[in-house]
Order: structure tokens, then sequence, then C-alpha cells
DNA sequence: CTGAAAGCGCTTACAG
DNA sequence: CTGAAAGCGCTTACAG
């Protein structure tokens, strides 16, 4: 059942159907209720690939991200998707597992597909999208980045400041007189460098020495550790527990992403909150705007926040 | 840049074009050279929402699920959307919260797109998709519920047997000499009452009666709970935990789902593990082989299996 | 082996 | 207020 239908059954043109349809031109009460009913009557629904042809766009944005598995992807992706479906965009997910290969044929695809925009989730992407190829295919649509960077016009960016984050993490044990602390790393992205480097500003800043000696059982210390993820807490937590370590009266410990894992832990872990909800709206916000208006916006850039719960 | 430029720039028709473009018909060796330079000289790339116009296809399935911040549903779309990927077809994502109205927003939008196919993924779907008017929006493209159930010609559905898993759980606990046995139930969906009603039948089976009496503190028990979901059981491990009782010694506990949250437990969870990436790969099999072949496929049952960890 | 033409289902100037 | 026609960028019989 399509517009030509509509229209022979109603006795009208194709044309008048569509201005019932959308609302525009001006039509007759009376044809616009007879159109209307045959509408209703048959279910008819409009074909999107066929607007698309004319309209060169399928309301659809990709969201490129490693793994969809990991809870602070998950949550960023969430809002993405619930932002655009309010907006009446349908969202296409993609999870390029970090791969540069993986990267390439999604961007291929969702290129042939004429997205109307692409969010890439994650700072592993300033990183993978670097090169002519790449480029290409991300200069033709409007294309934003949570946690990450990209050198492109088309391009804006919603950021959190890791760096910063790790730092308040430092600042709360220094001033719950934690002397020994400790950072561990995980991954070997752009913002697992960040992370690091804020932690040993912080430590510099404060004049404590990087310690680098082993924690023993047992041992009552003054001692932090902070860490680039939650899990990593977690791990390191529950390694503590099983070294008969007490937390926090022996050993403090600060997670990154405050996620379900830092509430589920026992005590319950301090975390650094990085607000991936908010991250979501703002690439929303920003590339919406870039679609429907062509606006340039500047590229934005949060604070984090401590979360404080029972490890210090 | 379309097909038409490209045939001009070659001296061909556009026939020809299409025809080294998706390696159909006949063409000679020197023809198709100099399309192909051609092609690759302007970095040709067609457009799929073109091809779709014909094809009435573009390639696309839709993933409906509740929330992908839940760990569970994110393995399963996960999945769900990796192995479509490697068969070139793009996923649309939708969180619906397991809203009715929602649900049917987003079946709207999906079929004005044409999707291929649609993926519901959660036992909710089966309440949710009731009714004529959800039934039309299902009955035009083949369809797949990962656990659930749905009563229409064109929908397979694969589900996990969880009535079977809970009582799996119960055998377990009895086996270790627990006799007070308890179940904490969570939401109301149909998984959320087979597995409810496996608990009863399992004990029922055993000829144990349904304890209702309050856990205390620094009473020595032979007690077990058994929970519907991993999150349930680790916040009933917090607790437990916090009222001073020791797990296993005095209390056991067993989880559902065998997520991240029952490994990051200390003690570590043991739980029921329903295999999602399984019934994710099945789901996507009998989607694929009804969308290429349209061939009728009977639904599948998987059976899940008691992974032993630490808190029983 | 190759091209002209029709058709996919819409929207949108342009006339009237 | 309404319709005829062109155009969006492809694929696919059908001729030759």
């Amino acid at each position: 059942m399509n517009i030509y239908d509509i229209a022979k059954e109603a006795g009208v043109s194709i044309a008048t159907v569509s201005r019932v349809l959308n609302n525009k031109g001006t039509v007759s009460a009376a044809t616009r209720a007879r159109v209307e009913a045959i509408l209703k009557q048959n279910n008819y629904t409009p074909s999107a690939i066929a607007r698309g042809m004319v309209s060169k766009s399928m309301r659809t944005v990709a969201v490129l991200t490693v793994d969809i598995r990991v809870p602070h992807y998950a949550r960023t992706a969430y809002t993405i998707e619930r932002e655009f479906s309010r907006r009446g965009y349908e969202v296409i997910l993609c999870n390029t597992g970090g791969d540069r290969a993986e990267t390439l044929r999604y961007l291929q695809a969702v290129n042939q597909k004429q997205v109307d925009g692409i969010v890439l989730v994650g700072s592993v992407f300033d990183t993978i999208c670097q090169g002519a190829e790449m480029e290409k295919l991300l200069s033709g649509v409007p294309v934003v980045l949570a946690n990450g960077k990209l050198d492109l016009p088309n391009a804006y960016s919603v950021t959190v400041d890791d760096k910063y984050g790790v730092s308040l993490a430092v600042e709360h044990l220094v001033a719950r007189g934690r002397k020994n602390i400790y950072y561990i790393k995980d991954r070997d992205t752009d913002s697992a460098k960040s992370k690091r480097d804020g932690f040993l500003e912080a430590m510099r800043r404060n004049g404590l020495e990087f310690a680098d000696h082993v924690l023993e059982a047992g041992e009552t210390l003054a001692s932090g550790i902070v860490c680039g993820e939650d899990l990593t807490a977690a791990g390191a937590l529950k390694a503590l527990l099983r070294a008969g370590l007490r937390v926090p009266e022996q050993v403090a410990v600060v997670g990154f992403n405050n996620s379900d894992y830092a509430h589920l832990c026992e005590p319950v872990l301090t975390s650094i909150d990085n607000k991936p909800e908010q991250v979501a709206l703002l690439c929303v916000q920003l590339l919406e705007s870039s679609i429907e208006r062509s606006e340039a916006y500047s590229s934005v850039v949060l604070q984090p926040e401590l979360a404080q719960g029972e490890t210090s």
C-alpha cells in the first residue's frame, strides 16, 4: 500500500496525499478529511526509505563504542539512544572493540547508509581515527566524541577532565592523612595516560614521593590506592581483604567511574564520578544542533566529582 | 558523486557501472578495468538508501530491549550486534524500558524504516507485545524473541529454562545440607514467575517446607538463599555480611545470571549461568535464516548450568 | 557485452 | 486548493 493506492482510493493526486501526510501546503478541510479516513482505514505507513531518497536522510545516527558490555559505555550509549529517540532519530550501535579495522568497516557501512551524525564514545577513537582514510569517512557528517578529541572542522568533543579526577582522589587521600599513595593503571588509552599524569602531578604538588614499596599484610599502614577504573579498584579491594588487610582502616581505596561496581563492593568504594549521563546528553545536544541547524559549537569539558564511599 | 557521474567519466551507461559494482551480469575485462579505475579515483560509495529503495531492504535489524545498562541485556545485545555486523547488517538499538507505549513507538519507527528483522530481548515482551496493534507491527517482518515467546507465525523464540535454573540452585543447596531455603524474587515478569515456580517445585520435590522465619544474626544456620538476579544476591550478601553472618559457613547464597556482579562479590557468588551469548547467537542464526531464506525453524530452549562460586 | 527505459515510493517546485 | 511532472540514485528485465 503506497501513496499511489491512497491517492486512487481518495480520488486525489499523490501530491495532495503527501500534503496531508506532512501537513505542508494547503489542503481543503473536506479533502483532508477524506484522505485521512482512507489513510487510517488502510493503516498506511509511509516508506522512510523513499523519504530518505529525497531528503538524503534516514533520521539515523551511529554510535561507535568499544564494547557496550562495559558499564561506563553502556550508561553513555543508553542516554545517547534515549535522547535521540526522543528527538525522532534511530540509533545504530557499533561495538568496535577499539579495533582500527573494525572501526573502519563500521564507518564505511554507516557512510553508505548516510547517517545524519556519528557519536564516538571512548578516548581510543582519537588515536584510531587518525589518517586520511578515516578522516575522509568522518568529514561528510557531523561528528561528536565523548571523552575524546579529534582535529576535524566538523567534529566536536565532550570530555571529562580525567586528570583532574585522579588529582581529586589524591587530594582526598592526602587530606585524610594517607602518606603512601599508589596508583594502579590499566589499559593504555589517552584517558588512562591523563589519569596517570593527574596522579603524578597531584603527588608532586603535595610533596609526596612516589612510593614503590610493597604492602604487607598485618602492617598498620596509612596507605591509599587510587585506581583508574572501578573494576580495578574492586579487584584491589578483594585482594586486600583476602590478604587480611582492613579497608579503610589500614588501606584506603578509590576507584573511577562511580559505577554499580563501586556500589556493590563491601565496603562501598569511594570513586570518582565522571558523569557519563551528562556527557551523553551534551553529545546529543551538540550533534543535534549540528545536524538540524548546522551551527558551530565549541567543545565542552566537564569536571568530575568525588563520590564518597566507605573505602576512604 | 553518483552512478551517473561515474558512467559519464567512464564513457559507459549506468547499467554497466551497476554491473561492475555488483559483479552481476557480464562486463568485458577492459570496460571493467576502466570503470573500476574511475570508481577508485573518485572514491565512489553507492547510496544504501537508493539501493534500499529498489531492494526494499536497508540490511538493518532492530534490537528492542529493556535497558542496555543491565549487564545481562548488554551481553545479549553485544553478541547480537557483533554477529549481525559480521553478516553485513547494521543494528538499531532500542531501550524500551519495558514500557508498552515506548515499545509501540519504536516498532512504528523501525517499521517505517523497513528493517529486515526484529529481535526482542527480555521476557517482558511476551506480555507487552499482545494486542492487535502490536501484532500488526510485528507481522510484516521476521521476529525472534530472546527469553520470551510470542504466538505469531513469523516469530521464533530462544529461551532458557529459568525454572530449571532455579531448581538447579535448590538441588545444589539441598545436596550441601541446607535445610531452610529461601527465595528472593524481584520484578514481576514471566521469567521471574518461572523462577519462583522452579523454586517452589524443587522445594516440594525435596520435601522441604517453605520456610518463612527470619534470619537472625549470630544464629548458626544451615540456611540458603536463592535469588532471581545476581544484583539481588549481591545485595543479600552485603546485608548478611553487615549483619555479622558468615557466608557460606552460616548462610549460602546463590544468584542468577553468572554476571560480573557475581565475580566481583567477596566471596564470589555461586550463580546460575543462563548463557546469554549462546541465546544471542541462536537468535541471530534463526533471524538470518528467516530473512535470507525465509525458512521455517522451530524455537529453541537452552538449559542453564550452575556456576560454582564461594558462597555455597 | 552493452545501453535505453522503467520502476522503487516519495517530495517539491511549478502551473493553473 | 490541486495536479502533472521531474527528480532522488540505484537495479533489472529487455533489446540489440
